[in-house]
DNA sequence: CATTACAGACCAACCAGTCGGTCTCTAAAG
DNA sequence: CTTTAGAGACCGACTGGTTGGTCTGTAATG
């Protein structure tokens, strides 16, 4: 048997995915796990606990690999470009975390909402940073403002798990490389994402271009 | 004094907004909406009830203006920008019910989910078909798989619920400029949207760039 | 034998919804 | 003009079921 406290986060996950969080109750997670009140409570304080330690775990992980991707390159193209393709593919691996992040996270208890924002607020300024970096070296439009065009990269990625299944007709590196191919002609100087530019920018060739 | 059912919605939705539909209970949107538990369950049949309306008032809207914007032009780089400043300009008007419909639609009870579900799939629909049809008129980057370009689209938009305020830097119409933009940028064949192309598809020029 | 891990009966609070009743306004009857 | 009848709007005490959380007991562990 695997650890119970695990088995836990497993389970109530799934559940809340389908059903939100008030739309499950103690009793149900506490049945689905095959455990009881008394094994419930002996490793989350509250319900409420169990709904941080799900958003934080999402939060966590995102936060890290932007850093890890952030901290790699210096170029603002690849560091956006890595950062989205990052950003996106975490949806593979968290979608039902970030489901429940999404639609709960008002939720949350003073306390627990206090740590995520800061996660997030940090998340969220990485990108506006990498963009201004990007308007600075000349690469990206300096024409759009920087906010609007950050909060829509931002918002198409997060919208992704209203829709994504890994059971869809796109594998999430392919929904990646539009994603990021979207972004770039947006927002590059350099309109033509041409032959030349696969070169020029480095930028890797996404899987619906062809050589020719 | 205004009809008292006006009154419980306006005054709910604040209550929603804040606190999330399962963080106000009746009796506290009776208070705020001085009246009682009889008043309210005069006007609704139940809190269900009420949150389909704030569902229902919103997608009708969004739908009905969709479908203006789409039939009045017929190049596709219109409609789709049509659309768009549409579809974000209501942002303005409709936050508050927009936020409780992205938030609680779990919570929609069957009967109610379905309606809700048609109009939405209807709206989105009719952003792939004009999708489409730009990629058939060759106005559109072929390369591109529509459906997940169609999904970058509503995420980005949809998301500005998240972050719009009235009182912010940027001017709703200011917003809706930058996001047509930018997605005309990411989908036009003809990558560059410069000073013959704003004649040429007719494109009107948003705020931030200066005539030369 | 002591600490940790879990079981499950139990409780107090809460909350959507009900129900009998009042008040007001209109309109027909006398 | 007055009285009566009825309908719609609204009130608020009450309830029945539900839910998060507690507490005492017990088995395993080391």
């Amino acid at each position: 048997m695997a650890g119970l406290r695990e088995s836990i986060l497993r389970t109530s996950l799934e559940l809340f995915e389908q059903k939100g969080f008030h739309g499950v109750t103690v009793n149900q997670i506490v049945a689905a796990s095959n455990t009881s009140k008394g094994g419930f409570y002996h490793h989350f304080q509250s319900k409420d606990e169990l709904l941080f330690v799900i958003h934080d775990t999402f939060i966590t992980y995102v936060l890290k690999e932007a850093n890890a991707a952030n901290e790699i390159h210096k170029s603002p193209i690849k560091k956006i470009q890595s950062i989205i393709k990052a950003f996106v593919k975490v949806f593979d691996l968290y979608k039902p975390h970030i489901s429940v992040f999404y639609q709960e996270s008002n939720y949350l208890k003073p306390e627990y909402e206090e740590q995520i924002k800061r996660k997030r607020d940090a998340f969220k300024q990485m990108v506006f940073q990498v963009i201004e970096e990007g308007q600075e070296t000349g690469d990206f439009r300096k024409e759009l403002p920087m906010e609007i065009t950050g909060m829509a990269i931002l918002g198409m990625v997060n919208w992704i798990y209203k829709w994504y299944t890994p059971e869809g007709k796109y594998t999430i590196d392919e929904i990646a490389d539009v994603y990021v191919d979207i972004i770039l002609h947006a927002i590059l100087t350099t309109n033509v994402v041409s032959e030349e530019n696969f070169q020029s920018h480095m930028l890797e060739r996404p899987f619906f271009t062809e050589k020719k």
